[in-house]
RNA sequence: UCCACGAUAGCUCAAUGGUAGAGCAUGCGGCUGUUAACCGCAGGGUUGCAGGUUCAAGUCCUGCUCGUGGAGCCA
């Protein structure tokens, strides 16, 4: 068999005759002459029908083709610089595989609410293309990163008994003769273990959050990226996710470049992601918050419009580090010089794409460890083979969480999480 | 949960309280180099739902439904 010949290959195959397989993306007429647009998932190009050079059933079948029909066209690949991308395809023959009816999404600008819609038919345009082949990328540079450094992936359960963190609200469901059991809104408590055992883990799967949150950085399901790392403090951490996210943007940027200009990504606004970033604590960021003059409370979270002033002042992602424990998660350990603060880490995203990572040293105390669980009001016994990995040769350790759709979005510019994923799942929306 | 905004042709939108229109898409016709091609013709509407005010409501008022993005919370 014929291996397929697709278009993103073409400038190799300059004056032979291929036979090309795709859809149609658009047509023009003139007559004698159409110009039919073929996509294939590679990319798009020209072909030429001219009248004279193709039987008359060959003409009449070009002109039957609507917006997505399916077809196979063959012909002869030339250069040609009046054609977008530089080749063209002269065609000799054209095959119908699949008339396409009326097709809803057409080349005038459409609202958000009916391309969601339409989403499985939207994933077909050019920027959607772009987007899902840069996750692609994004997805195989961390899987890169953590593999050639020595971390083993560890896929921590997606259905837990408990709330993890005990702050999220959850999805949850009658599990057996079991009681109720949630999907789980992190894989990181497992990944403690797996740290205990491997050394240095990553979790790399689905996370559910079932908040009410109606806003363009939030879904009830997204993908996340959870290293956890045995012996490594809270500065380590920090240089790990620094090297993270420079790797990231870096190799999008020499790799994906293509589809960062059909996206018409400010590139400049990425080649700047290089180490080191800017790491400032919690009471230097309300300071800055202050000279903003934002009227803003120690011991407050940080919200969405403080995150953006913070993170407007640099170039590159910032870090964030040293937030009052209050707000923090209850497996986060205290700073030694300053309980009231955890050694806790966020980096804000540059451009107001807000909270990319968040990260933590864990508590390695037992003691200290119980002693939060009770501040919380999470039921110890959901929590005992957790406090086992403290029991049983407790270690310093820390990781980080990385959401998956919040650095596509950053990194495609694209201003909603939900065209960084293929289905987005949000509060009032799980179709198509 | 709260706040704000929105809903008119398949889609995107317009219409001062006074006959509901345009572009795109679709169908037919024309054009041998088009680039969201262009030109001509045609079909296409219970203006989200239910009330109210008015001689007259797409337009003003009330309620509801659905949607949007912002707050909170988070990646």
């Amino acid at each position: 068999m014929r291996p397929n010949i697709y278009i993103k290959d073409l400038p190799n195959h300059i004056g032979e005759e291929v036979t090309l397989k795709g859809w149609l993306f658009n047509q023009r007429s003139s007559g004698k002459v159409k110009f039919l647009i073929l996509r294939d998932g590679t990319g798009y190009i020209q072909c030429i029908v001219f009248k004279g050079n193709v039987s008359e059933e060959v003409f009449e079948n070009a002109g039957k083709l609507t917006q997505e029909s399916s077809f196979e066209i063959t012909g002869k690949v030339k250069k040609e610089d009046r054609a977008l991308g530089g080749v063209e395809l002269d065609a000799t023959d054209v095959k119908i595989v699949s008339i396409a009816e009326e097709y809803p999404i057409t080349k005038k600008e459409h609202g958000t609410e009916f391309l969601i819609d339409n989403r499985h038919l939207w994933l077909r345009s050019k920027k959607q293309v772009a987007i899902m082949r840069i996750r692609h990328r994004v997805v195989k540079a961390i899987r890169d990163f953590f593999d050639d450094r020595g971390f083993t992936l560890f896929d921590p359960p997606i259905i837990t008994p408990n709330a993890c963190e005990g702050t999220s609200t959850l999805f949850e469901f009658d599990y057996f003769d079991l009681g109720k059991a949630y999907l789980t809104q992190s894989g990181q408590l497992y990944a403690e273990a797996g740290a205990m055992a491997l050394g240095k883990v990553y979790t790399f799967g689905p996370t559910f959050r079932a908040e009410k949150s109606k806003t363009r950085r939030h879904l009830t399901e997204f993908w996340m990226v959870e290293p956890e790392m045995a012996y490594f403090n809270l500065d380590d951490d920090m240089d790990l996710a620094e090297e993270f996210l420079e790797y990231i943007v870096q190799t999008v940027l020499s790799e994906r470049k293509e589809d960062l200009e059909i996206l018409e990504r400010d590139v400049t606004k990425l080649e700047t992601v290089k180490r080191p970033f800017p790491r400032i604590s919690y009471d230097e960021a309300v300071e800055i918050l202050k000279k903003n003059g934002v009227d803003f409370e120690w011991g407050n979270d940080l919200g969405a419009t403080d995150e953006t002033i913070i993170s407007s002042q640099y170039d590159r992602p910032v870090m964030v580090h040293r937030y009052p424990s209050e707000v923090k998660a209850f497996y986060m350990k205290r700073d030694p010089e300053n309980p009231k603060v955890a050694l806790a880490v966020d980096v804000l995203a540059p451009e107001g794409y807000g909270e990319i990572i968040g990260g933590s040293q864990r508590e390695d105390d037992i003691e200290l460890l119980i002693s939060r669980i009770k501040e919380h009001n999470l039921p110890q016994s959901f929590f005992e083979w957790y406090l086992d990995l403290r029991r049983f040769g407790s270690v310093p350790h820390s990781g980080f969480g990385l959401g998956l759709e919040r650095t596509v979005s950053w990194i495609c510019g694209i201003d909603h999480l939900r065209e960084a994923i293929p289905f987005p799942r949000m509060i009032y929306r799980n179709t198509p």
